[in-house]
RNA sequence: GGAGAAAUGGCAGAGCGGUCGAAUGCGGCGGUCUUGAAAACCGUUGUUCCGUUAUCGCGGAACCGGGGGUUCGAAUCCCUCUUUCUCCGCCA
């Protein structure tokens, strides 16, 4: 969320920013000025009641202690009066921080500068495409299609387990995907990002520091006994690593990636780009996610770029990077690049990578800051997160591009860790 | 799952109703000493909110796992939740 004090000093640029993600914060930002000058009133009167009662307080414990009973009596029921003040004042205080923070948490992230304006996709900013698109013999086939005929992913199966959107991989494209996380990870700690295994299961206090709480809550599957929610990406307990912390300067940036099956319920879509692998409810993925100094986050966003393409060019895949529109941002990004890789068979381009950076906007729900080097000042921190990359789509565009008439060819860059060339039958 | 113990500042660890934001040690920062460093010695050392201020700062409030209560006054007493440890049971 953005801060208040941020919302003070800049109400119009923030209002004038959040037209290019189509939002009106006219209203809200208004409402929020009232409230927060209420807040400060009722914070000065109570804070001062509250310092009448100490001083009071003290002086029953001396008066006491000199066994002026009467007198400490006297002072006694002085402190009857403001308590009652007290006790009408700060629930009304606290109902007012309560209203504040639901205001806030309805406020879009501010997009950067470089964000075009636009309502749909179609206003979405092309930077650069890479790959050759194969040319693909007649009769080609679907990954779900090279699935069946290879025996290798079993969507009914799925079914018959858990339900559709789970599919069940089997022999070498259990091994390719094995092999796909392994390189990715691989890769990832060579370019400088700790590798974590996290927890996949995590609390509320969690799912709120990155944003999936409260709006988004009906994506992610819920475990109502513990209270506590199955992660739609690995960005949640990735970031959440540093909640309620205040890092060093001279630390910055931390990088950080993990592997993760990630869950998402996917209610409200239906229809035809759900085939096959294109949209599953659990799915693996590995995640790069970086905290890193205001004025450093945006150079970051270039090299999470920079990385995420290394990797689809190592895969020779065919690639197009995308600059989000303002309205086909996320809520919470301030700027965001898109992967998309083209499965020659679908002739579709697959959404791959989402790559963000949101600015000190999850960092303001979760205290996360650091203290600067040269003295003691506290600083919000930005956080970005990236896929690299989101499995399943990948698999899609492998089976779909690289099927011949001997079987499905691996890319050169993953035979060490596949130890096969092709998926054939058998 | 059952029984018991505990949760205090960056860490270790005292305090168990009154002047405690909290002893002490370690660590961190600044200084003295030294050619430099170490050691020794001296000083300093959290966060949030409100007010004030051009800034350093200053004044006030809150925070001793979370939430609630008792009291003029709570780190200290009570309730509740969470977590950790010990024992028993179960188990990859």
């Amino acid at each position: 969320m953005l801060s208040l004090k941020y919302l003070s000093e800049n109400p119009d640029l923030v209002i004038n920013r959040l037209k290019v993600k189509n939002f009106q914060a006219a209203g809200i930002i208004t409402r929020l000025k009232q409230l927060d000058s209420n807040r400060r009133k009722l914070q000065t009167a109570l804070d001062n009641s509250q310092s009448d009662i100490n001083r009071l307080s003290k002086q029953v414990g001396v008066l006491f202690q000199q066994s002026k009973k009467e007198e400490a009596e006297k002072v006694r029921e002085q402190t009857i009066k403001i308590k009652e003040e007290i006790k009408n004042l700060s629930p009304e205080l606290h109902g007012i921080e309560d209203q504040i923070r639901e205001l806030l948490v309805q406020l879009p992230n501010v997009p950067h500068e470089s964000v075009p304006e636009g309502v749909s996709p179609e206003d979405n900013l092309l930077i650069r495409e890479g790959g050759q698109v194969p040319v693909l013999s007649a009769g080609a086939l679907s990954h779900w299609e090279l699935a069946k005929k290879y025996d290798i992913i079993d969507f009914d199966l799925g079914n018959k387990i858990t339900g559709s959107g789970f599919p069940v991989y089997k022999g070498k494209a259990a091994k390719l995907q094995r092999a796909l996380i392994n390189f990715f990870l691989d890769e990832a700690s060579r370019a400088g990002y700790l590798e974590i295994i996290p927890p996949i299961l995590v609390n509320e206090a969690s799912a709120f520091g990155t944003g999936q709480l409260p709006d988004k809550e009906g994506q992610m599957y819920h475990i109502g006994e513990d209270n506590l929610f199955l992660i739609p990406t690995s960005e949640v307990p990735l970031t959440n690593i540093f909640r309620d912390i205040i890092l060093l300067e001279k630390d910055l940036p931390r990088k950080l990636t993990a592997y993760s099956p990630c869950f998402r319920r996917e209610a409200g879509s239906y229809g035809k780009d759900v085939r096959g692998l294109n949209r599953l409810h659990q799915f693996d993925k590995v995640e790069i996610v970086e905290v890193q100094h205001p004025e450093h986050s945006y150079e970051s966003l270039e090299n999470m770029t920079s990385h995420v393409e290394y990797l689809v060019q190592k895969l020779k895949l065919p690639y197009r990077i995308i600059l989000l529109c303002g309205g086909d941002m996320s809520f919470h990004a301030a700027k965001t690049y898109d992967f998309e890789v083209f499965s020659a068979a679908q002739e579709k381009w697959l959404e791959v990578s989402s790559v963000s950076n949101f600015e000190s906007y999850q960092s303001n729900r979760m205290m996360l800051r650091f203290r600067e080097d040269n003295g003691k000042k506290i600083q919000q921190l930005h956080t970005l997160n990236g896929s690299a990359l989101a499995l399943p789509r990948i698999m899609a565009a492998l089976l779909e591009n690289n099927q011949t008439k001997r079987g499905i060819l691996i890319p050169e860059i993953l035979i060490p860790y596949t130890g096969f060339e092709v998926i054939e039958y058998g």
